[in-house]
RNA sequence: GCCGGGGUGGCGGAACUGGUAGACGCGCCGGACUCAAAAUCCGGUUCUGGAGACAGAGUGCGGGUUCGAUUCCCGCCCCCGGCACCA
């Protein structure tokens, strides 16, 4: 049977050939075969309208590792789902007017179709979205459960307000302290918020770091830095009828305390701004700006005397008190004591406003304070302790025990641990989000909604216009009686933080039909997850909040793990270069890089580029993240059209291993066509000759056969480690393209070596698989496959194949290479050192000097360290 | 500002535990095929010198440890991610 057109590669109608083929078969529902259970997932999309080539990357990925772990005999649960409220979906209503429900489900529409020309072996009966009632209903439902353990309280918390849209603005519509839509001025502003208690699990979240052992370190790291405890002391200092409470890690340093310095939201500020004018304009003006901490951490450090004094607990000296808006009412007591000298940022502080600094730890050399060079040093933990009256001359240590001790007979102070991870506020004043569920009654005050009427469903009509939550304005939603008294009570308006429907969406595939609880006896099955696999850019909030989420649920009963992710990988971004031109008045247009052609000098370095539309020459503007600012992003739909699937799944497995960023490159795609095309034509070229009947007789090979032989083998070998412990699966396909290249230039000399690429092809097939699935597919059926590939199992290495014969051994004299030698693997440690010797080259650097010391590492290099 | 990561040929990257720097791919150069081009195939390709054998230099910069450093240590520079309401 001779089909013509199957001997050219097509992949626009062999793709969904295949695919259609496995959706008959229904071949990657999570409970076909059997075998071990394996759960691989990728962070889920945010539904934005098209499927950019970060989600591409990130589910290529996880269909690799899905596919190799199917090829293991294993059973995989690879699901799919939507990350459906957002802010996007409320800016895209704002823009065009269309309700955020009906955008977010065209683009869901739109993106799965997308998701599904990938090929990608997703179990789609699973999938869920994060806006759909029956999903988010069990938010509520924990949210309340929360309440009633007293995990979820009301508290106020600190916003961006726009004082001309009168609205909550995020952090990202913040722009240079001015409103993105109105341009004024942001303000901060407290208002009542729901809280969920994180810090009552801050240790056993930073305890169970250790027990994720397949996560990266610098992932773990970050976690830690932000739970980030310290050990320290808590201090009361009096100031006039009240007591300032401060947290130190330093209390070592409190003999050198020559200031306080309180947050501009402090008690003891408002109070002392009371009958003082100008501190009131103080505070007023430490109240403009965002909230976020990077604008807090940059800003110039301010401050004012308030007047008041402060009694030092152990001297009884009086110490000025000051507003200072470098201290976080957010963090520890919202006060401080300050010890300039021990610390750079009241060090700048004190300089600035001329307080007085005060030496108490010795520096190495006996060095004293010099105010023009501040220097880390000073923070040093392991000088001793000077000027410090009863203390002087305890180590740090020492100090830190004496000094909290007498603080502790005072009752003045005590040791404390204090984590720089603060409570979860999941409160949002907005629309498309998951309403949270409770009643405000005039009389009954805040009345949780009665488990029986959950769902509290999202009125999906309604169309934010920028200038407050909608939902505030929407009488249907709003007059509801309460529950307690009966009487007319208004709902809440808030909606939970998106990071609330993220943190649990990887148990509700486990059971996503199960109409009558959160999770049941499947997520027992299936979790803890396998393989994740995101972003790095949420290595802190995401991670962090589904681990605790993770926690919560266990102790409610709900699941009984500890840990939601046993492996977690996170992928680099994709990036492009960036194309321009500036006007006269330096305003850059940006133009896409499928509309540039790129002229290169004859060493193949970048000579000019060129606008295709009209000729004229563009500037490179640099290699960027993808993003609509810099009209940089490829669309990849655009690709799978061009190429098929398998060639862009390939080139974005193949430009860079997975965690690092990948660079876009259309000649990179051309390469990997290129070789899909070789891949499948040198097997249609084998085929077309007739299968072999008879397997490989390894015995009768001459010495062509067996090198070809031990390549495929070393490369089985290496792409199974690759796919399944490293994780690089560009080196992997580099090794899949090394061994294809051996084949090609191995040449058939009788029915056996015949049969010997029968199984080169064979297993080759097989290690491709997992990348490009539909070539791989419909190449296994031409070799006589009778079912699935991803059936067929993976290739088993034959350990007689590679045994060499022969190993190169470099030579070195002092370190450079000086010639290299062949001798049979494991040659004794003499008969190396002599061959070595006599090679011409090395010969000549050791002729007219002393051998030193010869060092051999067996299999791989000498070194004959030599002198005069 | 704080926390985390990165920097290797013309380009993306490889070198896994301190042991041949540059695998694989792109680009470029040369050749074959073609009337010609495209596609395809073959060869070369870190830089400098040399016809070559070979030699010297070389992994952001400056030091250090070591027989030997892209890899370990110290000090810098630049780029990227996160910083709690973007997801």
């Amino acid at each position: 049977m001779t089909d013509l057109s199957a001997d050219i590669y097509q992949p626009a109608e062999l793709e969904p050939a295949i695919q259609q083929q496995w959706e008959r078969d229904r071949a990657y529902r999570a409970e076909r075969g059997g075998g071990e259970r394996y759960y691989c997932l990728s962070m889920f999309p945010y539904p934005s309208g098209k499927l950019h080539m970060g989600h591409m990357r990130n589910y290529t990925i996880c269909d690799v590792m899905s596919r190799y772990q199917i090829m293991q005999g294993r059973q995989v649960l690879q699901p799919m789902g939507w990350d459906a409220f957002g802010l996007p979906a409320e800016n895209a209503a704002m823009a065009n007017g269309v309700p955020p429900a009906e955008w977010t489900r065209a683009n869901i529409r739109h993106m799965r179709g997308q998701l599904k020309s990938l090929g990608f072996a997703i179990d789609w009966e699973r999938e869920l979205a994060t806006c759909d009632p029956e999903y988010y209903r069990w938010n509520q439902w924990f949210f309340l459960k929360l309440l009633e353990r007293g995990i979820a309280y009301q508290k106020t918390g600190t916003v961006n307000w726009d004082p001309v849209d009168q609205t909550v603005l995020a952090n990202e519509q913040v722009v240079d302290g001015r409103g993105w839509r109105t341009g004024a001025l942001v303000e901060k502003r407290e208002i009542p918020m729901y809280y969920l208690r994180i810090t009552d699990y801050a240790q056993e979240l930073l305890d169970s770091l250790d027990q994720l052992d397949g996560w990266p370190d610098r992932v773990k790291a970050m976690q830690a830095n932000w739970i980030g405890r310290s050990e320290g002391a808590e201090i009361d200092f009096a100031c006039e009828d009240q007591i300032i409470r401060v947290f130190t890690t330093r209390p070592d340093t409190l003999m050198g305390a020559t200031f306080m310095a309180v947050a501009a939201e402090h008690p003891l500020a408002r109070r002392a701004a009371e009958s003082n004018p100008e501190l009131a304009a103080f505070i007023r003006q430490c109240q403009k700006g965002g909230v976020s901490e990077a604008d807090i951490a940059t800003q110039e450090k301010l401050g004012m005397d308030t007047g008041l004094t402060a009694v030092h607990p152990l001297t009884g000296q009086a110490i000025p008190v000051w507003i200072a808006n470098y201290v976080l009412m957010g963090y520890g007591e919202g006060a401080i004591m300050a010890v300039p000298a021990h610390d750079e940022r009241d060090f700048e502080f004190a300089l600035k406003y001329g307080l007085p600094i005060r030496q108490v730890i010795s520096l190495p050399g006996g060095q004293t304070y010099d105010d023009q060079h501040w220097h880390e040093s000073y923070a040093a933990k392991d000088g001793v302790l000077v000027d410090s009256g009863p203390y002087t001359g305890l180590s740090c240590a020492d100090g830190f025990a004496a000094i909290v001790g007498d603080l502790e007979k005072k009752s003045a102070g005590k040791a404390r641990v204090q984590f720089r991870l603060r409570d979860w506020g999941i409160s949002r004043q907005r629309y498309w989000g998951c309403p949270i569920p409770i009643i405000h009654c005039d009389d009954c005050g805040a009345v949780p909604v009665p488990e029986e009427d959950l769902p509290v469903v999202l009125p999906e009509d309604l169309v934010p216009d920028g200038a407050g939550n909608p939902l505030k304005r929407c009488e249907t939603f709003l007059n509801v009686p309460c529950p307690k008294c009966g009487k007319p009570a208004r709902r809440e308006t808030d909606t939970m933080d998106t990071f609330v429907d993220s943190s649990w969406y990887f148990l509700r595939y486990t059971g996503p039909d199960n109409d009558k609880s959160m999770v049941d006896g499947r997520a027992a099955d299936w979790m803890p997850v396998d393989q994740y696999i995101g972003g790095i850019e949420h290595a802190i909030l995401h991670l962090l909040y589904a681990r605790f989420w993770t926690k919560l649920m266990r102790d409610e009963g709900l699941v009984k793990i500890d840990e939601p992710f046993r492996r977690l990988l996170t992928q680099g971004m994709v990036l492009a270069e960036t194309y321009y031109r500036e006007d006269a008045s330096g305003r850059r247009t940006w133009f896409n890089p499928a509309e540039v052609e790129v002229q290169r000098d004859a060493k193949g370095g970048v000579a000019s580029a060129v606008l295709m539309a009209d000729g004229r020459p563009v500037t490179p503007g640099g290699v960027e993240k993808m993003a609509k600012s810099k009209n940089n992003g490829v669309d990849p739909q655009a690709l799978v059209e061009q190429y098929g699937a398998d060639t862009v799944r390939l080139f974005s497995m193949f430009a860079a291993p997975p965690e690092q960023s990948l660079e876009w490159s259309e000649a990179g795609v051309e390469g990997g066509w290129r070789f899909l095309k070789r891949f499948w034509s040198g097997l249609q070229r084998h085929v077309a000759a007739g299968l072999p009947s008879t397997a490989v007789d390894r015995g009768a090979l001459d010495s062509r056969g067996l090198e070809l032989r031990r390549v495929l083998h070393e490369t089985i070998t290496k792409v199974g480690d690759d796919f399944g412990r490293r994780l690089t699966f560009n080196t992997a396909i580099a090794a899949i393209m090394e061994c294809c290249n051996h084949l090609g230039r191995f040449e058939a000399r009788s029915d056996n070596d015949r049969a010997l690429i029968q199984e080169c092809w064979s297993a080759l097939v097989r290690l491709i698989a997992p990348v490009t699935p539909h070539i791989a597919e419909a190449l296994w059926q031409r070799l006589g496959g009778e079912v699935s590939v991803f059936e067929a199992g993976w290739p088993e290495v034959d350990k007689s194949a590679l045994v060499r014969q022969k190993v190169t051994v470099v030579v070195q004299v002092n370190g450079k290479v000086r010639g290299r030698i062949e001798v049979a693997p494991g040659a004794p440690r003499a008969e190396v050192e002599k061959l070595a010797q006599a090679d011409a080259n090395v010969a000549r650097y050791i002729a007219e000097a002393t051998v030193r010391k010869i060092i051999v590492v067996p299999n791989k290099l000498v070194n004959i360290v030599v002198g005069t």
